[in-house]
DNA sequence: AATCATGGAGAACAGTTGTTAACTGGATGA
DNA sequence: TCATCCAGTTAACAACTGTTCTCCATGATT
């Protein structure tokens, strides 16, 4: 926030961040385990080798997106279990956000839908990592609310990850919702249809919340 | 079922399955959009050009995969769903039942997790497709129920496909805990924790479930 | 017994991959 | 101003990829 980068650095990162978008845009029509570094390097227009003064790996890389992708993604998190009156209300803004979310950034979180379970060890465990985080964070919300009264510690966390996955089927519903309609405006009545469906979802959710102490 | 399969298509349906197994193993360690043609005839012991007699391409092994991973699973399904006294019971007996499956074909498991969102459509049509058959047949077996009273159809469906990615949330944890203890008798407590996570996570819906209709 | 059908082998193709090495030119810091 | 640094280039490497075409051995068919 002080010095300005040299001017030597600053075209760094400008490298950098024009190999984190070409390999973001590749990762679209398939796996991070299948790209190559040659093909990246194609894709920006700068020689094979310049890779190496960046990333290690294709796998390293990977790692670098998983940050950029939940990294920026914790005070959202944050705010959105929190500002809210009713239940209902707070499940309508957050499935609102995540459509928000998913509308803005679709390859991110089509990377991140397609990697958590991918063919490459380094980047599972850092999604799993952040998951974690996030999950940690829910439930440090979770546990201001009144609701949260006599809620065993374990069982606050059993709800935060059943939320976070759930975040994560929505947000890759999304995905495919908006992605099915590459050229028409059918994606406003899909887009409807995935909203009600996560919204009902949701709620089902909150309702056995609700009653989770009594019996 | 009837007449024996000529000696020739036997020895053709035993490359096929070596094929199929070959990659199956392969997949373990990568993903379908990285696994070459070669590199699965190398593993057989058979020449590369013997393969386009079973598949067009690596893409066309996958959605056979994706058959043999998920098309043998309806039956389970349907029984497991139906056979139970107590909701409590049912929900014990559904996650014992999906974790005896991962024990047991824990390669077609992780398969069907990593290429849910993979990198190559066909295959991620074929699972979606079989997914939504799963999830129609829970919403058939739910119908029957007597809780099933004054829901909408798109409400049974809803929850059947809560249900359905539930199961998998789960399978894929039960895949993470005993690949994470590949060398020893950790696997036995982390197989419990994730039983009890997966459990209360079920019981919650179940009970979000019970409480739907009064508000 | 003779013909046909077919699963698999073999060789060759143009293109691709990751990685190494030595080099260049412009920003950096003394 | 001059020596140093370093992001990016060029060239070359062995190894690998999917695909085509030709051929063979043998089971199936008549």
């Amino acid at each position: 926030m002080s010095h300005t980068l040299g001017i030597r650095q600053a075209q760094k990162q400008k490298t950098r961040r024009a190999l984190l978008d070409a390999a973001l845009g590749l990762l679209e029509e398939q796996s991070l385990s299948s790209l190559g570094l040659r093909e990246v390097t194609r894709a920006v227009g700068v020689a094979p080798t310049a890779f190496y003064r960046h990333f290690r790996s294709t796998a390293d890389l990977g790692v670098a997106l998983v940050e950029e992708a939940l990294g920026s993604l914790h005070p959202m998190i944050r705010t959105t279990v929190t500002a809210a009156d009713s239940s209902d209300e707070r499940i309508t803004r957050a499935v609102e956000l995540i459509a928000r979310h998913v509308h803005a950034y679709p390859a991110h979180v089509r990377f991140i839908a397609r990697e958590r379970h991918g063919g490459v060890q380094p980047v599972r465990e850092a999604i799993r990592g952040q998951l974690a985080r996030f999950a940690e964070e829910v439930k440090a919300e979770l546990a201001k609310d009144a609701e949260a009264e006599g809620w065993s510690d374990d069982d606050l966390l059993m709800l935060s990850h059943l939320y976070v996955d759930q975040m994560l089927v929505t947000a890759s519903l999304f995905l495919e919702a908006q992605e099915a309609a590459a050229g028409g405006e059918v994606s406003a009545e899909e887009r409807e249809r995935v909203t009600r469906l996560a919204t009902r979802q949701m709620r089902l959710i909150s309702i056995g919340r609700h009653h989770w102490l009594d019996h």
